[in-house]
DNA sequence: AACGGCAGAGTTGTGCACAACCTGCGAAGG
DNA sequence: CCTTCGCAGGTTGTGCACAACTCTGCCGTT
């Protein structure tokens, strides 16, 4: 059985998606439509259909007769945003909270065991990955689906000025924060609180973006 | 000097999201490309371009060989879609609220008049539009970005649902309510104090919701 | 030397033809 | 009468050619 072309399109969005917060495509990069449908071997078609959406979650910006851009964020808009997000994630333990599942305990188990190794051996990139990764498990904890794609989008959006700024920051202090975020959601989500977890994760917000931008 | 194709894109947009709302497209409507694009006087590409934006904002629904159709909004995203909107009506008033100039205070005066004709001559078609007019003029209240767009499409999400209900509703009732929320939100911003206008925005929300969905 | 303009290459936007696909109808066969 | 098959019509998805546009570098002029 062939690919759906929806799933074609959420491949692509997700693949691009990656790249430019993995830094593959840094701010202010060029992309050409031909390049891209040559190595997806497609045509320009569902690639432009995919860099659409990219360019509607303000990823990407299509020029006109110059090409197709990687946005840049700025120290104002990363603030706010991280303000909001902040107020999502508390959000996520007071609107329909996921039940706390044995599947959950488990999957935070497999989290504590990467952060762990990232700790003896710290690396941006894995851990850029990693931080993704724990999103996207921290966006089942509540049922609320409008609240998830919401959280979704602002995440992605500022996702990669913490690689942009990793030189600046102390990446193994950023690895042992990581993983004490991890064992306290782990230990307010066995504790079967999840809005503890929730704060949890709004605290770590709130330090991520001080650390991020230090004096605003 | 010619229409940017930009612009062109926010102008089909904007006129097609406004159909979805307004019911001139219903929910189970379907839509032909080919007809769009004769009607809008261009060739399909640009009518796929704004139909992919609604599409991945949740208002359309593509099948290849069927058509697209205008979704439906069931009552559990409806409410969950709510207590969301809800949330950030507060966080208009807590996170970067915007400084009460007096063109504000002169728009609201314009949103009294229309309501007060509104109260005299209840249409519910009129009243949706005045409504939505009033919602874009709330988002003027918050200087971020982040939480603006969030807002807006969450309510352009769910706009039509009230609508849909006018019928099982008490629309002279529903004017005077809206009246009330301009002049209660006229007071608090003529107070200078914007949190208050959030909380009024609050409000109305909560009960606009209780009133759509009884028994929740 | 400085400036203007022109041509060329490269990019995104648009239009069109066709492929892939779904639905409904009608006729043939049971 | 009911079922099933096939076909015709219409729809979205894809590929390709060209239009519209921007940038760069070069050349001629001042």
């Amino acid at each position: 059985m062939a690919e759906d072309s929806r799933a074609r399109l959420d491949r692509l969005y997700r693949e691009m998606r990656q790249r430019i917060c993995l830094l593959d495509w840094p701010p202010g990069a060029r992309l050409s439509e031909t390049e891209l449908a040559a190595e997806f071997g497609t045509s320009r078609t569902p690639i432009r259909r995919a860099l659409a959406r990219l360019e509607d979650e303000g990823l990407l910006q299509s020029l006109h007769g110059v090409g197709t851009l990687v946005t840049d964020v700025d120290r104002e808009e990363m603030a706010r945003t991280y303000a909001l997000r902040m107020e999502l994630a508390e959000l996520v333990g007071r609107l329909s909270p996921a039940p706390v599942t044995p599947a959950i305990l488990a999957r935070l188990d497999g989290f504590r065991d990467r952060a762990e190794r990232l700790t003896l051996q710290p690396d941006a990139r894995h851990f850029a990955q990693l931080n993704m990764d724990f999103f996207d498990f921290g966006l089942s904890l509540t049922e609320n689906a409008a609240l998830r794609e919401t959280s979704e989008r602002l995440y992605y959006r500022t996702a990669r000025i913490w690689l942009q700024q990793i030189a600046a920051l102390d990446l193994a202090e950023e690895c042992d924060t990581f993983r004490a975020e991890v064992d306290e959601t782990a230990r307010a989500l066995r504790a079967g609180d999840p809005m503890a977890a929730a704060l949890v994760r709004r605290a770590h917000i709130s330090m991520s973006a001080r650390r991020l931008a230090p004096g605003d």
